[in-house]
DNA sequence: TTGATTATGTTACGTAGCCTAACAAACAAA
DNA sequence: TTTGTTTGTTAGGCTACGTAACATAATCAA
């Protein structure tokens, strides 16, 4: 992830840590009552009272009912108030631009989508021009109840590297070749996989989970990983850019170049090798992924023995990426990824080469990775509002 | 790394917090003045008196000299007191038991080696003997001023799991089967590549990085992964056993079984294929790995031929964990790691494939691995003493 | 309807753990 | 010896919590 916009403003935020607390945890909770939040936060009452104080002083919380129990009085029901702001999540597709507005914790205000004219293999002038054009367009609909706009998040088909790397060797820069950010909103940029398998996190089969990996298969191949809850980045923001992994390797074979498993995992040479295999009477070979699944489903066998491959291959690439970081979870995502089709083979290849895993298919759709880079933004912005400490 | 024989126990210390952060301090720099203590960690003088009475009730802390500056009065001089206690720290190594008995902050206070009978593969009764014997040799020869026994850290030549984990499928009981340790002290357990690792963090070449990997080549081959400052330890303990990478693997080639890059980067395996390839002419072929570098340190064409192509097969691991988590620094360790003719070859190989790391020969020598355990033993204890939080 | 019971929120007040200010002690340099 | 500097202690205040007690608002049983 990648942070541009506030440079050096290392604010505290005058908050009580006890109102810190309270703030996060309607953060993260979407709302609660005052009994409920000193529970889980260990707080007395007349503290959880001034807390609320403090924070109903800036308007950052909001009484949004009573609930009442079994007997006694009623309970007063919080969310974050207006005050605290939106913030605007934007998934910079290779086809489609989407676009979500939403609270700090995750209401949604405001979204549309934009289907790119052609689609985008890598980070372009074409995209940049989009997004600016979709943000400035949510940006007219703004309303006062709103409040201020605290951070744009956006996800970005590229490797996206923070402060301390080197932000020349990636394409994130051009993200703002025809888009300027309105001054005083920091920017948060992360790449569109680590997007997806935080969103796996928050809204998919990883919720709960310390620890897992998110494996997309589709036109390319890309891995994004969390431990204890974080997601790992690396030095130049390659962790998890698995296409760079050694291949071909044996006892006869070296990679000559970098990223070869990119080409021969992605869906250009595997179609191109369903072409080559195809028998001449198994009738006209399928022309894109999506009908090679579909034929496979339909009991073909020269598709059901390319999808075979394939998902052992992908099997012998999770087995890799198991026996390095052991997460205990791996999500499989993206069009080819998300086949039940190619899960029991994948499962079978990488439990029988590495270690015990649990392997599951993604359940969420196109808009992973919207919520994605919303739930980072979101955390960002909620981090500036109390302070970095 | 897994910690045994203190269950349940979560004591909150009844120290102040700044009481436990110049405990801390001390503990990580062994000795420091009062003032650089107030300096370090943002205190003012009369917290500083107080933390230390506080603490030296307990016989916690020790004064131990005075320190003049230019001018002005003398500073005096704190490190943890006898009070704190000990630790016993041993690397259970295929070839040797090495064993240390120092204070939490790491002061030496004895030490053993005892070499064992024959060279152990894998952990087995014969270890767990010997390390019975030498922990009971030593404890002989405690003395008042040690302190209590806090805790007696164990490197394995075993996947280790925590408690999460199902530890029946390691061979981590083990080392139980004929050592008991002392009730009331907790046993920590931990893998001796990861041990290494630490090692490399806190006395070697990774010093100072929040990210790094240590890859152990040797007789077997195992990679340590620190991230963020901590130990990945895996759901299965088996984070860095990149033994199971998918080898071989390429567009004709999956993997039959698991661990198949063990047994091709395991030196067994390789000196064969030196005996095989060896030419007729060019003398009697190394017997052993140490003998083969020393061939190919002075020209010898044939062994060179065969290090340079283990080197690129080792550059390719490296690659391929580069590609996954990309920690920016890679420090190459272990009997062959660690031979100068292998580093270049590994860099320009990993650098091709994968993204920019620095790759670094390890320098420490046969005490990396106890002196590894040794630290988690010590943060393990300092945690009990301080409260876990 | 009315009191008993219970949960919620506020007020009054105590305390722990930090701070600053001021002072005492211990040193070097003038 | 005096002066200025640094270290450590004493005195006292402030903040952010806590507990105790009370006020408030609900259910429930008579």
């Amino acid at each position: 992830m990648k942070v541009a916009g506030t440079s050096g403003q290392i604010s505290r935020s005058g908050f009580t840590s006890s109102a810190r607390a309270v703030f996060r945890m309607l953060f993260s909770e979407g709302q609660a009552t005052r009994p409920q939040l000193c529970e889980a936060l260990g707080l007395s009452r007349p503290t959880m009272s001034s807390s609320m104080a403090e924070l109903d002083r800036f308007g950052y919380v909001e009484k949004i009912g009573e609930i009442q129990g079994a007997v006694g009085r009623k309970a007063a029901m919080y969310r974050l108030g207006e005050k605290v702001g939106h913030i605007i999540s934007v998934d910079a597709g290779s086809t489609h631009i989407r676009l979500r507005v939403s609270t700090l914790d995750r209401r949604l205000l405001h979204h549309r989508t934009y289907r790119l004219s052609s689609s985008q293999r890598y980070l372009g002038d074409e995209i940049s021009v989009a997004v600016a054009e979709e943000i400035e367009a949510s940006r007219q609909l703004t309303e006062a109840a709103w409040g201020p706009l605290r951070a744009i998040g956006i996800a970005l088909p590229s490797r996206v590297v923070n402060d301390d790397g080197d932000a020349r060797t990636t394409r994130q820069e051009q993200i703002f070749s025809h888009f300027t950010p309105p001054a005083d909103v920091p920017v948060v940029l992360e790449n569109n996989v680590n997007c997806a398998a935080i969103a796996e996190h928050s809204h998919g089969v990883a919720q709960g989970r310390q620890d897992f990996a998110y494996v997309q298969v589709g036109l390319k191949i890309g891995m994004g990983i969390v431990l204890r809850g974080q997601l790992l980045q690396g030095r130049n923001g390659a962790a998890g850019e698995i296409s760079h992994i050694a291949f071909p390797f044996g006892p006869n074979a070296l990679p000559a170049n970098a990223a070869e498993l990119e080409y021969y995992l992605g869906t250009e040479a595997l179609m191109a090798r369903v072409h080559q295999a195809w028998p001449a009477n198994a009738g006209t070979p399928p022309q894109d992924t999506a009908h090679l699944l579909t034929l496979a489903r339909d009991g073909h066998e020269a598709a059901n023995a390319a999808v075979e491959r394939h998902a052992r291959d992908i099997g012998a690439v999770v087995a890799t990426c198991v026996s390095i970081v052991d997460p205990g979870l791996v999500v499989l995502g993206g069009g080819i990824g998300t086949s039940p089709l190619i899960l029991p083979h994948v499962r079978d290849m990488a439990n029988r080469l590495s270690y015990p895993t649990e392997i599951q298919s993604s359940t969420l759709g196109a808009d992973a990775t919207v919520l994605g880079i919303e739930k980072l933004a979101a955390e960002h912005a909620c981090n500036l509002i109390l302070g970095a400490e």
